[in-house]
DNA sequence: AAAACACGCAACCGCCTTAAC
DNA sequence: AGTTAAGGCGGTTGCGTGTTT
């Protein structure tokens, strides 16, 4: 069944008559969101191609589908994700890797196409800044233990929680705890590794040992943050992050370790007079890279 | 003011699975 | 059991727009 497809840069609507079984391609108009959008209201959704040939489309059944479910369907959500969405992705991706529909499944209106763009855009380019993989221990311990708990502050902050305050890694994450513990049900939840199942252990009150390796609270610094969803929190955690990492004071006055995939860095900073003071911009580090 | 660059997102592509015949 | 078409999914592309130089 070859089809002939008109180039994506070419949106003439006016179709010469030789091309009137021509499929267009590349963005729709809004006459042809209008016929699907009436035609689905009439008629339901479903059998794809055989709805574009009925509807009058000159669209494959693919791309009708498509921009029904991830543009055209009234509850599809539009808008930046909230904390809550993006806590939600971040934990998910965390156990289902890129299964982007089954997490898509787990955030009502918002698609898998949506989802995928946030994480390719938002959470990857930071993994780049961090120099690292998404799949790496060092990306993850940021995700986990820094934009997660942060999340969780922006969301608490948000609902006007008085504890929001202690910005220290425990009260973050006894905060996650009982945020993913009713933001959502899952239904495969096995993984005892992934964020939630650690926050629950927390709520036990096994946390502060678990995440922060020794019974320290790490006094991360306040930034007059809003309280929105909006905002580059992540920004502000991969600061949280380098300071972390490097050998800063804890509440008591003992040191933090100093990750392994990490140490060839610090010790580079030390050795070129680098303290964790100054570290308060990634694009410095870049430069001494 | 204009060119270069970066970013976000809609849409397409190709592969895989499923259902119908 | 084999074939084929449709649907579903994840990866990728390319355009529009905002920002920086």
């Amino acid at each position: 069944m070859d089809v002939v497809l008109q180039s994506r840069s070419s949106n003439s609507m006016a179709a010469e008559p030789e091309e009137e079984t021509e499929l267009r391609r590349g963005p729709w108009t809004v006459d042809e969101d209008l016929t699907l959008i009436n035609y689905i209201a009439d008629h339901g959704e479903g059998r794809w191609n055989a709805l574009a040939r009925a509807a009058g489309l000159r669209r494959t059944g693919k791309s009708c589908r498509l921009r029904w479910l991830n543009y055209l369907r009234p509850d599809v959500k539009r808008g930046n994700f909230t904390a809550d969405e993006q806590l939600l992705i971040l934990d998910l991706h965390s156990r289902w890797g890129n299964r982007w529909s089954k997490i898509a499944q787990h955030l009502p209106g918002r698609t898998d196409n949506e989802i995928k763009n946030y994480w390719r855009t938002r959470v990857q380019k930071h993994a780049k800044q961090l120099n690292c993989d998404v799949g790496s221990a060092t990306f993850k311990d940021a995700m986990r233990y820094l934009w997660m708990p942060r999340l969780v502050e922006r969301i608490h902050a948000a609902a006007g929680d008085p504890t929001i305050g202690d910005t220290s890694c425990a009260s973050g994450v006894r905060s996650m705890a009982t945020t993913a513990a009713t933001a959502t049900t899952y239904p495969e939840n096995n993984s005892a590794a992934s964020a939630v199942t650690t926050s629950r252990s927390a709520s036990s009150g096994s946390f502060t040992s678990e995440l922060c390796g020794e019974e320290k609270n790490l006094h991360v610094h306040g930034s007059g943050e809003k309280t929105t969803s909006g905002g580059d929190w992540m920004q502000e955690a991969d600061q949280e992050f380098w300071a972390m990492h490097m050998q800063i004071q804890p509440e008591d006055g003992g040191l933090f370790h100093v990750d392994h995939e990490l140490s060839g860095w610090v010790q580079g900073f030390s050795d070129v007079g680098v303290s964790a003071d100054n570290l308060w911009s990634l694009e410095d580090i870049w430069k001494m890279q």
